[in-house]
DNA sequence: GTTACTACCGTAGTCAGCTACGGAATCAAG
DNA sequence: CTTGATTCCGTAGCTGACTACGGTAGTAAC
């Protein structure tokens, strides 16, 4: 978008990113982000490919991985084995489906609740209160992961 | 559904409502579940009101709501401010509506990339690895809260 | 009435994911 | 060359939602 062209100090690259410099160097401690080397009596500096890395773990996470899962959906990207790479990408479908799936459930149930809210206006008795009072044992709030 | 007319211990309560005792204590220290007097000497009693509150927490909890957020809709019970729930049902509608977009978003990539993994399996570069380290730019990490 | 289980209660630990602190080194402006 | 912001680095603290600990008091079974 700008002049950024594999240089910007941590602070640059953190106010590109929109996070905090402490978040980068807690992913880099943690193995998501690989610190550059400090040239000779310097600082470090860094490139788009590390603010693509940055932009990755932000969307996984919001999207309700771990950072531990984040670090194996960062393997597939420094990763040189296919069949690793490809059954580590198999296994996040299957949970991504998941979530999908659970959220649904979720967002049924809510609008459900919401619907009826906006047709008893005016009401004494708040349905989706009662709703939530009398359990919503037909939505299997068991999983609350 | 056994036999518990306004009369369980802690113990009973959380075997009753599938949690833990420290759960409900803590539930109790957090301002969400009210502790009943402790009778002189002796041990303090709950009864199904405890238990539908319990109900309460872990079905909002299940929708996604945080626990200040489910002390904010408990406020709420007396049922005269449904327009205020239905706003924080709405609220929390839209957020379930945009994570599931984005998971969509991420199934799709992640499906295409195991595909062609499956199709190119035995090449030295891998194809899922690839196109994640340049598709990276999909994923829309503006959209974090 | 002794033994074994709960209840009570405060405090402390856990885990994830940051966020802040403090002191030395380094860079950028004037 | 001085001043003031950044970087670097280790370590410590914080929030949310529990979970465990430890000692005492009450309860239940035999």
């Amino acid at each position: 978008m700008s002049k950024k062209q594999g240089s910007m100090t941590i602070g640059a690259l953190a106010k590109a990113a929109r996070m905090g410099v402490e978040t980068i160097r807690y992913y880099q401690r943690r193995g998501l982000m690989v610190e550059p080397e400090k040239p000779y009596g310097s600082i470090r500096h860094y490139d788009e490919q590390a603010l693509a890395r940055l932009h990755f773990i932000r969307t996984a996470q919001w999207l309700g991985f771990s950072l531990d899962e984040v670090g194996g959906l960062l393997t597939l990207q420094d990763g040189t084995h296919c069949d690793e790479a490809r059954a580590l990408g198999e296994h996040k479908l299957t949970s991504v489906r998941q979530k999908i799936l659970s959220l649904q459930r979720i967002e049924r149930a809510l609008d459900e609740l919401v619907q009826e809210c906006c047709v008893q206006q005016g009401n004494v008795h708040c349905p989706l209160i009662t709703s939530l009072r009398d359990g919503l044992e037909k939505f299997s709030p068991e999983e609350i992961p």
